[in-house]
DNA sequence: TTGTAAGCGTTATCAC
DNA sequence: GTGATAACGCTTACAA
């Protein structure tokens, strides 16, 4: 079983140049060609990365890093999602992939990432807005795509989508179907899809003329928040005709206070949610919703860094993927 | 900035070999480690993975393989938390990891995960029994950890609990407690755990001299398999007081078929589970079930193949984790 | 304790 | 189209 080149080489009497030309695709006439290739099938070769990556440069292995905390990582099903979708995309591009997940101080993980020296580019994703260790990122000189932290300055690349037009689209469907006392639970604060989230309720309430002091009350994106909120909101005996929730899983939360309360949705409170996640239309009524494909964005970040590093000449890739609002029963008759 | 040890050895006025030492822990004087360690510092060098791996033979990477169907990997939280555990104990030992999700063909897997060439060792999970890549990975020389795939041979390195004796000790709760028309809805067919489970399970009710006949049904861990053998098994018209679910999802299921059909738990059926997630204990009656922490597998399956590197000699590590029996009032008044 | 030098398995730049 | 040959950055005998 031949282990190096030099067997190749060899075992099919030519150099050990035409051998790796014959797998790096150099040129090389048919008839060595086929008999080199006839050789590697036999002995089943696998190039060494470690060799390969010293001499080119390049690994053919990218970082993928969720700065998240730890609990959270897999209770929501967003970074389960996203990191299946990037693992499957960067698998069928034969390159592989090194995982930091959890949240350690800045310092270690960077050194931790930054140490392994043989890292393509880096796939990053975090949940709060300044986010020390993506800054530590973009200042070191590896190719960078961020995910879910599209960033204003003009030289960072990254895949999202646009949480801001969603919020406003969906809160707009509210205004929309005649609802006129609308509050929004937030999501965690801090978080970058939070923000941006609550901008877009903002905006579609002041568009629309309706109230809005008070009605943006803060959340978490867990059931709890949504189930709390949603209670104290009862409590206060304010009148309230809709919720826009962070999520999907506060509004399953709110689901339950509001039942607890013997107020029906969508007749007496209309209820919307983000995401779009498996059980969202198998509440009792479906849950309306924004649909952001997860995987998808997963799939769009590997192809993105990908991209990058094959063509690192041709500046930031900026993408924002489209998200769809999906009316379901939980603000329509 | 130092960029090599060649930088670095001419910095501190040494050779090259002086600082390799310093680094991995070689004898140098204090004087000279301290000013060498002191370039180090103030250059903020990084070594080169790629390059250490290629002299030393080890690259302080450990692949990671989850060889599971790729919607469920997430679904059951047993294999996020599994993911978590090991992350969490590599990066605290310095040690990177490289990931594998979803089930390829074996071939195209295989060759990936081998092609890689720089793996350290392999922790690899996967929920089938007979599972061609697991055979494939212990075919090949390099150190293997399985994770919940025991197995009988004696060269075989395993992390896991013991699903039968666990099974067979709440099967038998459920006897001590009075119940003797006992049922079992099975986990996924073709999985080790479901299989072992169903074991433990037969020999408790033989030994409790109940009838066994019939009394294991199909399933396959989802909710809904919960739901749909209650359903059917209350459709039967057959007497039981007492169903041992393959997991705490399935549980479930048949906490909603009983509910539906108007059938009280734990007075007219005890209901019992496996694997005691978040939920188990926020249903309604609390759900009996087998604690196994999960991430302390993951854990433990990190540290067993870090262990098993640092010294390859001493054989085999077989690591049988124990499980909690947590009795709820789903079993008990 | 320290330095010298021989690899590790590739890729890539030359000549031929 | 093909073959020498010099890197790539590190570890590790072996000498000194």
């Amino acid at each position: 079983m031949a282990r190096t080149l030099d067997d190749l080489a060899e075992l099919s009497g030519v150099s050990r140049a035409t051998v790796s030309r014959v797998i790096n695709g150099g040129s090389v006439s048919p008839a060595t060609r086929q008999r080199v290739l006839d050789v590697i099938e036999t002995t089943n070769y696998r190039p060494n990365l470690a060799a390969r990556n010293l001499a080119s440069g390049r690994s053919g292995v990218v970082g993928v890093v969720m700065h998240v905390a730890a609990p959270l990582t897999f209770a929501d099903a967003y970074f389960s999602q996203l990191l299946t979708g990037i693992c499957d995309s960067l698998t069928s591009q034969a390159a592989g992939m090194m995982l930091w997940l959890g949240n350690r101080t800045k310092q270690e993980t960077l050194d931790n990432i930054l140490g392994m020296g043989m890292l393509d580019g880096i796939i990053v994703t975090a949940d709060t807005i300044d986010d020390p260790l993506v800054d530590g990122l973009r200042a070191s000189d590896i190719p960078l795509v961020l995910v879910g932290h599209r960033r204003a300055d003009r030289d960072s690349s990254y895949v999202d989508v646009d949480h801001e037009a969603a919020s406003e689209a969906i809160t707009a469907h509210l205004v929309k179907t005649g609802r006129n006392a609308i509050y929004h639970i937030t999501g965690r604060p801090n978080s970058v899809s939070g923000r941006d989230r609550a901008i877009g309720f903002r905006n579609a309430i002041r568009k629309a003329g309706l109230e809005l002091d008070g009605h943006v009350i803060p959340g978490d994106y867990t059931d709890e928040s949504g189930y709390e909120a949603t209670k104290n909101l009862i409590a206060s005996g304010l009148r309230f005709d809709a919720l826009f929730c962070g999520n999907d899983n506060t509004a399953r939360g709110a689901y339950r206070a509001l039942s607890e309360a013997g107020r029906s949705i969508p007749d007496d409170v209309a209820v919307a949610g983000f995401d779009d996640l498996e059980f969202a239309s198998q509440l009792g009524p479906p849950l309306t919703t924004v649909r952001q494909g997860v995987d998808e964005i997963g799939h769009e970040a590997a192809r993105t860094l990908l991209s990058l590093l094959e063509n690192p000449e041709s500046g930031p890739r900026r993408v924002l993927l489209p998200t769809e609002l999906v009316v379901r029963g939980s603000t329509t008759a």
